[in-house]
RNA sequence: GGGCGGAUAGCUCAGUUGGAAGAGCGCUGCCCUUACAAGGCAGAGGUCACAGGUUCAAUCCCUGUUCCGCCUACCA
């Protein structure tokens, strides 16, 4: 003990703890950190186009800029370097592409709530002033997810770090956007669009989280413009958005209204009459009284009906969601009715409403309703349907190629299910609003002479919403323009120069932003350098794998999909693995407001990096969500220790002289142990292959503790002890050999650990990062060794088991008797006997013959084998007793079952010859431990009795 | 409303081209045996959600039911 860890690299490394002694625990801390810096320093991660080895790249899914690695990014990241790691070793040339996503609303949120608390807003600073600071703010906080990923091991190639507002990736959004432009796959219109009135901006169909509420369904009368006493009873959940009502429909097939369209009924509480038309689309005559209201400038159906009926849009809503007095009033809403709800949000007029309704008889009746809810998916707030200009990609186009690659399996994914739901989005894909009403992100390479747009260009967001704002938005804002969708953009890669239809040179840029996950779908070519054809994208491109969680498929994967294949005429990736979303431990998504949100940063610092990774592989079983429970890393953190004090048993005893020995030589736990080893390789590196990272991890576990430190260790150790043992010189090579064999096949799952630890064995390459994986070896196969620990486990656990039932102290001498009745496994026997005698614990004799001594002999069977043991001094008989009462038991309903279906004819008859041989000779065990129980019984019975 | 996934030991989860049910944690008992008590050894614990069907044989395949998740959707 006490053996000085010394790095023979850098000695300077351990400098501070030249004296540290191999402490019992291992202690992570201690470690982790050194040892990244390490890599770093050597540049291992860095890759080059030029580097030798068959291609492999992953590009990272990008976190938020804002971000704080939370558990998720951890499973991500953690999967990702598992298999850029695994790669590296195999010697391909390796590169994990590294950035982050500048996250435009999420980011301009946070820079936004510092300046509310230093009592300032964006507004008031102005765009460009703000747009400075939310850099300011990037530069200082920016890279804090990138510290927490190295943290995390993340073998990144830092040297290539990009950002998605990086000058390079920048100009490939430029660049994207007019050629969509120029082939008119972006448009710009006047549409309804999700609109959060927080965010203050529009937001694309997907980034809108639905939910169901509780709500209410109003039943309303709408007399008939010309005949007040006939009335239709029309429903609806948003009795607010009547005001914006433009027609009611009816089906036109239903016999009870079809005569009426064409006539006009009145809105209540407004001065205006509305048509009433048929709709076969709308309508479901079955459904409630079979009249809607028809609201087109507030709900997505009420708009595609208005298209087709060509009816007004009229908005009464301002861009908080609140009821606008100027549009109430071009709605002709009776002047009280405004007074009562002007200014007011939808679920603060909704009760002013159902009054007024009431006082003029017009409320049938409200039933209670659930109804589903669109919120933010940034700021929870519920969404409003809004009509205002955007710019679209027109998608259908490019989602047609990106459906057949995926059909013809150009792209993998895995799991194989989330095929059909891709697919299924894919081909109801509807166009993507792209434009956002914020500063913080790439702003659209579109301009507008504004001599030929004069009248096209205002300075109210909208008609309706200049007194709101001036209510309430601090002065500068009110310079905030709309551009009418009528206005010519002139979309260019660069500020144009002259008009080309006026020439006069003066322009304006159009306000919005892009969507943030336009930037992020080019993310596979842009990070290597498009549109230049740099070497980096002829090597790297198509990346290998994409590794993402589920939540992102839509936003982020398919839309990678289709600009990838638009842009370089091939997929971005070959595979897709789709890992699952990690919760609490009770299965309840992890949330800050719910409190159950485990922090892998606090994770690591208490149980080590090596340790969450490992768990995290551990629980990546594919298609099931992973509930993590802090016991279950605890159980891994006992892992690495374990691992850690395999390596001081080595270095304990590694005194002395090795000695390769050939394999026919090798003593048998030397041939079992690389027989095992070589099999764990070959496990490990299938599952890999198959992004099996549970079951990868899973059969390191299992050969690591339960084969190699349960059993080798064990097996070895009275050699090892021994200093005149002319087999040590061999083991100990062997020991040596297929730790650090074991060492590099765990390495890219707890890379912190093993490089600590292989460090301290004798090696003479630099690190274990560059060391290759291992490959199976099929000379190291040895089925006869095998074979032989089978026996061997066998006897072990029924002289432990003896003890145990007799509760003989494990100083008490223990003399015990083997007989095998397999013909030929006599000799093999004999050859295992101090094997057990020294595993068997405690102080025992071991004699293997086939005769055992008449007397006082308790004997155990096993599975063929049988033990006799001889009784010295007073034991307690019952317990050895009552169990061989129950085996009696379990081997006579076992004898009946096997007897039953071997009797059977038809299963004689149909089931293949190897199943029945297999019954057949179970049932002849069951048959021959039988006569020795019910020996065993019968003796001990007497024993008793004496 | 549509689609997908899950239901196996007290808990978290593996597994089976259909042929004697597995791990980790927890629990019980013994052991501080000079790598490891964050350990060792030995145990207890399961009609593999329910009901049918196919088969010589079903936890596994098929059908239906119940419960739980997730995705998706315009039913006013």
């Amino acid at each position: 003990m006490g053996r000085v860890l010394r790095c023979p690299i850098f000695p300077a490394l351990y400098t501070d703890m030249t004296t540290r002694q191999l402490d019992k625990t291992y202690d992570p801390r201690l470690v982790e950190e050194r040892w990244y810096r390490f890599w770093i320093e050597r540049r291992y991660f860095h890759a080059e186009p030029s580097d030798s080895g068959e291609p492999y790249c992953i590009v990272i899914p990008p976190p938020n800029v804002t971000g704080s690695l939370h558990v998720g990014h951890a499973l991500n990241n953690t999967l990702q370097d598992i298999l850029i790691r695994w790669r590296r070793m195999q010697g391909r040339n390796t590169l994990w592409m590294p950035g982050t996503d500048h996250a435009g609303i999420a980011t301009q949120n946070v820079v936004e709530k510092q300046l509310l608390q230093e009592g300032t807003s964006r507004e008031a600073l102005g765009r460009e002033k703000f747009i400075e600071r939310v850099w300011q703010w990037k530069a200082t906080s920016g890279d804090r997810i990138v510290r927490q990923l190295e943290r995390l091991g993340a073998s990144c190639d830092w040297e290539r770090l990009r950002f998605t507002m990086d000058e390079g990736l920048s100009r490939a959004v430029r660049e994207v956007f007019v050629r969509l432009h120029e082939e008119g796959l972006i448009y710009r219109g006047e549409r309804l669009i999700n609109w959060c009135p927080r965010c203050l901006t529009a937001l694309s169909d997907i980034e809108v989280e639905h939910e169901d509420a509780k709500g209410r369904l109003y039943s309303i009368e709408y007399p008939l413009a010309d005949d007040p006493s006939v009335r239709l009873t029309v429903a609806t959940t948003r009795p607010e958005t009547m005001f914006g009502d433009t027609a009611v429909a009816v089906h036109p097939d239903d016999g009870r209204y079809n005569s009426l369209i064409g006539r006009e009924v009145r809105v209540p509480l407004t001065g205006r009459t509305i048509p009433i038309v048929g709709d076969a689309i709308l309508v479901d005559p079955e459904f409630g009284t079979g009249v809607v209201k028809i609201t087109p400038a507030h709900d997505f159906n009420d708009f595609e009906a208005g298209e087709r009926h060509r009816l007004p849009r009229l908005s009464v809503f301002d861009h908080h969601a609140r009821l606008d007095p100027v549009g109430l009033r071009a709605a002709a809403v009776e002047q009280s009715a405004v007074e009562a709800v002007e200014l007011l949000p939808a679920a603060k007029a909704r009760p002013k409403i159902e009054q007024l309704l009431r006082d003029r008889g017009a409320l049938v009746k409200v039933e209670d309703h659930t109804m589903a809810l669109g919120r933010c998916y940034r700021c929870k707030t519920v969404v409003e349907p809004y009509l205002s200009p955007q710019w679209f990609v027109n998608i259908k186009p490019l989602a047609q190629p990106a459906i057949e690659a995926v059909e013809q399996g150009r792209v993998r994914f895995i799991p194989e299910g989330w095929i059909n739901n891709y697919l299924g989005w894919m081909r109801d894909i509807k166009d993507w609003c792209i434009s956002r009403q914020i500063w913080w992100g790439h702003q659209i390479p579109a301009w507008y002479c504004t001599h030929c747009n004069k009248e096209l260009i205002l300075e109210t967001v909208h008609a309706g919403m200049a007194t709101t704002e001036a209510k309430d938005l601090p002065q500068a804002s009110r310079t905030r323009i709309t551009i009418l969708p009528k206005a010519k953009p002139i979309v260019a890669r660069t500020a144009p120069n002259r008009c080309p239809t006026c020439g006069k040179n003066r322009f304006i840029r159009d306000p919005d932003v892009l969507d943030t996950w336009f930037s992020s779908g080019l993310w596979p070519f842009s990070t290597l350098g498009w549109p230049d054809q740099t070497p980096e994208l002829k090597t790297y491109y198509p990346t290998a794998v994409l590794v993402t969680g589920l939540d992102i498929l839509f936003f982020w994967v398919a839309r990678m999909i289709m600009l990838g294949l638009k842009f370089m005429g091939d997929v971005p990736f070959r595979d897709v693995y789709i890992h699952a979303l990690v919760r609490d431990a009770e299965g309840q998504k992890m949330s800050k407001s719910k409190g159950n949100v485990i922090d892998p940063l606090h994770v690591m610092d208490q149980y080590g990096t090596d340790a969450l990774r490992f768990t995290l592989a551990s629980m990546a079983s594919p298609g099931r969500d992973i509930k993590l429970a802090e016991e279950r890393i605890e159980g891994y953190r006992n892992f690495a220790n374990k691992i850690w004090n395999v390596a001081r048993f080595i270095l304990l005893h590694l005194e002395g002289p090795r000695a390769a020995t050939p394999p026919n030589e090798r003593p048998f736990p030397d041939r079992w142990i690389l027989s095992r080893l070589s099999n764990a390789v070959t496990q490990v590196t299938e599952e890999l292959n198959a992004y099996r990272f549970d079951r990868a991890a899973g059969a390191l576990y299992q050969f690591i503790w339960h084969e190699y430190c349960d059993w080798y260790l064990e097996l070895i150790k009275p050699e090892l002890q021994d200093p005149a043992s002319p087999l040590a010189p061999g083991i100990r090579q062997t020991l040596v050999e297929s730790f650090e064999t074991m060492l590099r096949l765990l390495h890219p799952f707890m890379p912190f650990i093993t490089e600590e630890v292989w460090q301290s064995l004798p090696h003479e390459e630099a690190s274990i990062v560059t060391r290759p994986y291992p490959l199976a070896q099929p000379e190291w196969a040895d089925r006869e060794a095998e074979g032989s620990f089978v026996l061997l486990e066998r006897a072990v656990k029924m002289v432990r088991t003896a003890r145990v039932l007799l509760n003989y102290p494990p100083a008490k001498h223990l003399t015990l008797y083997f007989s095998h009745e397999l013909g030929g496994e006599e000799r093999r026997l004999r050859m295992l006997l101090p094997h057990v005698a020294h595993l068997g614990r405690g102080k025992s004799e071991i004699v293997a013959i086939e005769n055992m001594p008449a007397g006082h002999i308790l004997r155990l069977v096993l599975e063929g084998l049988t033990v006799g043991i001889v009784v010295e001094g007073d034991v307690d008989l019952h317990k050895a007793l009552d169990r061989i009462r129950k085996q009696i038991a379990e081997g006579e309903k076992e004898r009946q079952r096997l007897e039953g279906k071997l009797n059977n004819a038809e299963f004689t008859a149909k089931a293949p010859p190897d199943v029945i041989a297999d019954h057949q000779e179970r049932l002849e065990g069951v048959r021959r431990d039988r006569v020795m129980l019910r020996d065993s019984e019968s003796q001990l019975d007497n024993m008793l009795k004496d």
